[in-house]
DNA sequence: ATCAAGCACATTTTT
DNA sequence: TGTGCTTGAT
C-alpha cells in the first residue's frame, strides 16, 4: 500500500466526482483500492449516512480491509456503519434483512460440496456414459453454474464447458445426443433444491437479481437503504452479477473500479469487455482512466508491458513507474520443484538474514493451491512461518460440518444433506438406515415430530438424548449457544471419529467455531456467510481472517497465495512459481486462444504485484509442469509448446537468469548446515 | 449393514 | 496430497 497519503490529481478527481455513476479505468498499482477508500471517506465526511453506503468485493478478504481503512481514515466512530461484502455475502444479508420480499430467508446457504452430493443424488442411477463421453455429476454442476453465470444456452454452455468449444460435425452430433439427458438431469437437480429449499451460490444473487428486476416495489424499498454502491475489480464482473447491477442503476449511484488487463475469472464467465460496455449501458455514466504507477521499479513493469504487449488482444496499457528504476527481475531455472522450493526458502532466508527484510516481505505466488504444497513442506521442515490464500475453508472441513449438520436440521428441517451427515454420523447407522429415517421425515414435514422420529430411529437413551438436543437448541436465541450446546453433544463422537488427529489438529477449530458463530446474530445468517467466508491457513491449521479473531500473534510470515486470491496484494519481494512451457500458457488451455489470452493476463497480475523484486522460477525440465502423468513423454510436443510459451521471445534485457546447478545437497549444505533435508531429488509422491 | 484398510487415481483458477 | 472406490472382516 502507498504510504503517502496524498492522492494524485486523477485520483483525487475520481474521488470527488459529482455526476451519476462512474467507471475507473485503474491498471495494476495505480491506486485502485486507495481511490476506492477514498472515495467512502470522502462521501461520509459529506454527510452522506455510511449505512447507505454499500462496497462490493470479490472476496471478504478485501471487502473487511476495505472497510477498515476507511474507518480508520475517519475521525471517532463516523464509519461504523459502512457495510461490505462479497456480492454473494450481500445477497444472503438481503434474504435475511427482508424476508417478505424475496421470501428465501428459511432457505439454507449450500456449499459446493452439498451441490455436488446432490447432483450425485440426482444421477443415481441414470447411466452417464455416452459412447466414449462420460459426464461427471461435478461436469454437470460446472454446466449448471456456467450457463446461468454468462446468461448462455444449455447447449451453448455444453458446448464450451465439455467440448472446449469445438465446432464440428462429431461434436454437433454428440451435442444432441447427451442435451436431452442433461437436461433432465439439471432439471431435477433444480427439483431437489427447490423441494429442500437450498440456495446454492448462483441463487443467492438470482434470487436478488431477479426479485428487482421485476418488482418495482422491492426496487423502491431497497432505493431508501442503499444510495451509494462501490464495486471494485469490476472486469471480473459475470452476466448474472450484471442483472443484479443494472437494477442499481436507476436507484443509486455507481462508482466501479477495474482492470481490463487483470480479468482471471472468465472461468466464471466474466467478460472484461463488460467494462468497455459500461458507458453503453449506463446512462449518464462517465469513465475515467488512472495509469500512474505507484507501486512497482520501472524493470517490473517493463517486463509486464512487454508481455501484454506480446498479447493479440489490444489492452492500450503502458504502466510507468512513478518511482523510477530499481533491480532487473531475475528468471531462475531450476530442474525439479524440491529444488525450486529449497531455492525459494534459501532466498527468503537470505533476505531476512542478511538483507533486513521481513517474512512478510514475501509474497509467493503460483498457478494452483495444488502447485505450492512441495513448498509448503520445506517452509515446514526449514521453519520458515507462512500464511496461505485461498485454501480450504474452515467451514468445509469434515469435523466443523459434522456438527453445523445438527444446526442446519434446526434451520431447515426439509434440509437432507444435513439430516443424511447427521444421521450417519452416529454410530450404527449407515447409509441405508439413514435415508429409511430420512423418509420418515419427509412424510411428516411437521417440526413438531422431529424429536419423536429421533426417538424412533435410534434405540433406547441415544434417541431420546438427541430429541432433547434438538428441543432445547431450537429454544436457544443464540447462535454461540447453539454450537456449544451441539459441541457437548457430539464432543465425544468427533474425538472418536477423528481419533487420529483430534488432539492436534481439529479440537481446536471447535472454539473457533463457537467465536465466529458469536459474531453472526442468526442462525442461517452464521450457516449461509460462515461458508461464505474465506479463512487463510497458518502452517497448515485453519485461522480464521483475523477480523474476526484476533489471531494475530504472529504477524511476520510469507504469504503463499494462488494467482487468483493475490488480486489486491503487493509485497516488496514477489517469487512467481513454475513459470514454465506448459504452465503458462498451461496444457490445458493449449488449443483455445481466449484462455490463453487468460493465462496471460494471469500472469501480468502475478507480475505487478511486485515493489522492488520480481523473481519468476522455471522449471527447465519440461515435464513437470504438470503431474507426469497427465502430459505424454517429454519432448512429445515441443513445438507447439514452444511456440506458445509466454517467455519463449523474452529479450534478455528485461531479466537477470540465472541457473540453479542440480546436485545432491549443494544448495542445503551451503545454507543450512545443521537441517538434514532428505528431500532433494526425491519424488515422494 | 457398517466400517476400516488398502489401492488407484487425478489434480486450475473462486464465491 | 488426499480422496473415492472396492474389498474383506465384523
Amino acid at each position: 500500500m502507498q504510504s503517502d497519503h496524498k492522492l494524485n490529481d486523477g485520483q483525487q478527481k475520481a474521488v470527488e466526482f459529482n455526476g451519476k455513476h462512474l467507471l475507473v479505468l485503474a491498471g495494476a498499482g495505480t491506486g485502485k483500492t486507495r481511490t476506492i477508500i477514498a472515495r467512502a471517506a470522502y462521501l461520509i465526511e459529506r454527510g452522506v449516512d455510511p449505512s447507505k453506503i454499500q462496497i462490493l468485493t470479490f472476496t471478504k478478504k478485501a471487502a473487511n480491509e476495505i472497510v477498515e481503512r476507511v474507518k480508520s481514515t475517519l475521525p471517532q466512530s463516523n464509519g461504523n456503519n459502512l457495510s461490505g461484502a462479497t456480492f454473494h455475502s450481500w445477497c444472503n444479508q438481503l434474504i435475511v434483512r427482508f424476508p417478505n420480499l424475496f421470501g428465501a430467508a428459511s432457505y439454507t446457504v449450500i456449499d459446493p460440496d452439498d451441490q455436488l452430493s446432490i447432483m450425485k443424488m440426482v444421477c443415481g442411477n441414470h447411466n452417464l456414459e455416452f459412447g466414449k463421453l462420460r459426464i461427471k455429476p461435478q461436469e454437470l454442476i460446472d454446466v449448471y453454474s456456467f450457463a446461468r453465470n454468462t446468461k448462455k444456452s444449455l447447449t451453448e454452455s455444453l458446448r464450451q464447458k465439455l467440448f472446449k468449444n469445438r465446432k464440428d460435425g462429431d461434436t454437433d452430433y454428440e451435442l444432441k445426443t447427451i442435451k436431452p439427458h442433461v437436461e433432465k438431469l439439471l432439471r431435477a437437480y433444480q427439483a431437489k433444491k427447490a423441494e429442500q429449499r437450498y440456495l446454492d451460490y448462483d441463487d443467492l444473487l438470482l434470487v436478488v437479481a431477479t426479485q428487482l428486476k421485476d418488482n418495482q416495489e422491492a426496487r423502491s424499498i431497497l432505493a431508501q437503504h442503499i444510495e451509494y454502491l462501490l464495486v471494485d475489480e469490476m472486469q471480473d464482473t459475470n452476466p448474472l452479477q450484471w442483472t443484479l447491477l443494472d437494477p442499481f442503476v436507476s436507484i443509486c449511484k455507481l462508482f466501479c473500479v477495474g482492470d481490463d488487463a487483470q480479468s482471471i475469472y472468465s472461468f466464471r464467465g466474466a467478460d472484461f469487455k463488460n467494462v468497455h460496455l459500461f458507458k453503453d449501458r449506463v446512462p449518464e455514466s462517465e469513465v475515467y482512466k488512472l495509469e500512474k504507477n505507484y507501486r512497482s521499479t520501472q524493470e517490473i513493469l517493463d517486463i509486464s508491458n512487454w508481455l501484454l504487449e506480446k498479447s493479440p488482444i489490444e489492452y492500450n496499457k503502458k504502466l510507468e513507474a512513478i518511482r523510477g528504476t530499481g533491480e532487473l527481475p531475475q528468471l531462475v531455472n531450476v530442474s525439479d520443484e524440491w529444488q525450486e522450493a529449497n531455492w525459494v526458502a534459501d532466498e527468503i532466508l537470505k533476505n531476512y538474514t542478511d538483507e533486513d527484510r521481513m517474512f512478510s516481505d514475501h509474497l509467493i505466488l503460483s498457478r494452483s493451491q495444488y502447485y505450492a504444497k512441495s513448498l509448503q513442506a520445506v517452509f515446514i521442515r526449514r521453519k520458515i512461518p507462512y500464511v496461505t490464500y485461498g485454501g480450504r475453508k474452515f467451514m468445509q472441513a469434515a469435523h466443523i460440518k459434522d456438527l453445523v449438520s445438527l444446526l442446519r436440521i434446526v434451520n431447515n428441517p426439509y434440509d437432507e444433506i444435513a439430516w443424511i451427515r447427521f444421521l450417519t454420523f452416529q454410530e450404527g447407522i449407515g447409509e441405508v438406515r439413514a435415508s429409511r429415517i430420512l423418509q420418515q421425515v419427509i412424510e411428516k414435514i411437521d417440526v413438531e415430530e422431529i424429536p419423536s422420529i429421533f426417538q424412533n430411529a435410534m434405540p433406547g437413551e441415544d434417541g431420546k438424548k438427541i430429541a432433547e438436543l434438538y428441543e432445547s437448541i431450537k429454544e436457544k436465541d443464540d447462535v454461540g449457544k447453539m454450537v456449544d450446546m451441539a459441541y457437548e453433544a457430539m464432543a465425544l463422537g468427533l474425538a472418536f471419529r477423528y481419533r487420529r488427529d483430534w488432539e492436534e489438529k481439529r479440537k481446536g477449530d471447535f472454539p473457533v467455531l463457537r467465536l465466529l458463530a458469536d459474531s453472526y446474530p442468526t442462525l442461517g445468517e452464521f450457516i449461509g456467510e460462515g461458508l461464505l467466508d474465506n479463512s487463510e491457513q497458518m502452517n497448515g491449521v485453519n485461522v480464521l481472517s483475523e477480523s474476526k479473531l484476533n489471531t494475530a500473534e504472529n504477524k511476520d510470515h510469507v504469504i503463499i497465495s494462488t494467482i487468483h486470491s493475490a488480486k489486491g496484494l503487493e509485497a516488496d519481494v514477489c517469487i512467481v512459481l513454475n513459470v514454465s512451457p506448459k504452465a503458462f500458457p498451461s496444457a490445458w488451455s493449449l488449443d483455445n486462444l481466449e484462455e490463453i489470452e487468460e493465462d496471460r493476463r494471469v500472469l501480468y497480475v502475478a507480475m505487478t504485484r511486485a515493489k522492488n523484486r520480481l523473481i519468476l522460477t522455471r522449471n527447465t525440465s519440461s515435464i513437470t509442469a504438470v503431474h507426469n502423468r497427465a502430459l505424454p513423454t517429454p519432448g512429445g510436443q515441443k513445438t507447439s509448446d514452444a511456440e506458445t510459451y509466454f517467455l519463449n521471445e523474452l529479450p534478455d534485457a528485461l531479466v537477470e537468469q540465472k541457473t540453479i546447478a542440480h546436485q545432491f545437497g549443494k544448495v542445503r549444505d551451503a545454507e543450512t548446515p545443521n537441517t538434514i533435508d532428505l528431500s532433494s531429488g526425491m519424488d515422494f509422491s
